[in-house]
DNA sequence: GTGGTCTAGACCACA
DNA sequence: GTGGTCTAGACCACA
């Protein structure tokens, strides 16, 4: 379902919410569908309650997910290319940009370590 | 000297190192160079000594500063565009794109977004 | 678990990490094998738990172990033979050797007690 | 008069007390011959004169060097080849050889390492 | 004066 | 439960 990374840096929540956001952005996920339980998740998963909530909750706080009580979690309207993501991974870039910058990366270094990026990235 | 933030997520000791390694690339500070002791800094960044001595603790494990008992810190010959700090920007940014493109960014995109952060930084 | 000499010159941080390389070395400890939770050894070598974080936060910087928040701290690919730690060991045994020939130890009364150190090491 | 390493992870006084044992270990100071005062020594040397202090302390307590209040201070008759200055070197060459061995390193690998450490000596 | 080690203990994020 | 950050303060070695 997911792929868990556990010895990453990357927090496992986070993991897990760049995954969804992921399908998301992929198509695969659409407005209206409906997300495991927490349950089913967090069992499959073999992870903590804790983990998955969190997860739930801030992709609600950010419009992803909408939560109906009794009922489930589903991927809200505001899902696709949702401004709240959009934003964040626009200010994280801009911080990684600004920290090369200043420990002395030049322009070109940094577009040139961008695009490797993009490349290993979109050849996943 | 230097400016903390005490309300950011980035923990203080990761502040101090930053603008130190900022001033390096800058060529503010060069090999030699002595640091202002732990002491003097401690108390006039108002913080704790031992969150200080952290800082020089890092800076030294990766080969920017070398640290003398009884006499002080120095910049040391391989401060400048040091190989352990261009390898963590880089890794930075390569993580920032890709979580950017999983998000559903396109090369492009990203591209923009990096080149505005650098017309930012270049201006600073 | 670990021997702590609290009258050694031997910081006692360095010993731990020192009983834990030795037990790398000997194959006792393994590639993801988990070490025991800060609170647990500090709990059990009765020292304070700064101390323990100490070792473990030099034995990821030397990429012997890897830190999971939450999880704990487990030994890594790269901790049997560790670069840094054997060019440490390197290092200091050319420092004793200098130190020994500039009080006028002749060359072969050098090895004849490396010699002989390596076959008490060796009993053990 | 000495060369003092100030970036030397070896303590300064160490050095000096190393310096002046190389120089009885090559016959240069012999038995009777009087060592600098240890203001001179400070202040040519440009030391704290606390440091200079610990050298002659150090080196009157192995039996090397003799004190005479309001003469100055004079090679002892034990100088030559002192039990305690051979029987320290002979136990940190045998500390580095325990723990190189400790960390993995063979017998092999640890003499090839002193022989390299005794033809850098030799040549200096 | 300088840095190094260690303790005790608070508060936080993550699982 | 796990580790991470930070403070306050003691005591040490070295210059």
């Amino acid at each position: 379902m997911f792929i868990i990374d556990h010895s990453s840096q990357t927090p496992i929540y986070e993991q897990i919410k760049r995954q969804i956001l992921a399908l998301v952005s992929a198509g695969v996920l659409k407005e209206g569908d409906k997300l495991p339980s927490l349950r089913v998740l967090s069992s499959e998963l073999h992870l903590n309650i804790n983990t998955v909530k969190k997860v739930f909750s801030e992709l609600e706080a950010d419009g992803v997910i909408t939560t109906v009580v009794g009922s489930g979690s589903y991927l809200s309207a505001t899902a696709y290319r949702n401004p709240a993501v959009i934003s964040k991974a626009q200010n994280d870039l801009s911080c990684a940009v600004l920290a090369a910058l200043s420990y002395g990366m030049t322009e070109e270094e940094i577009i040139e370590t961008v695009k490797k990026a993009c490349l290993k990235g979109e050849l996943k």
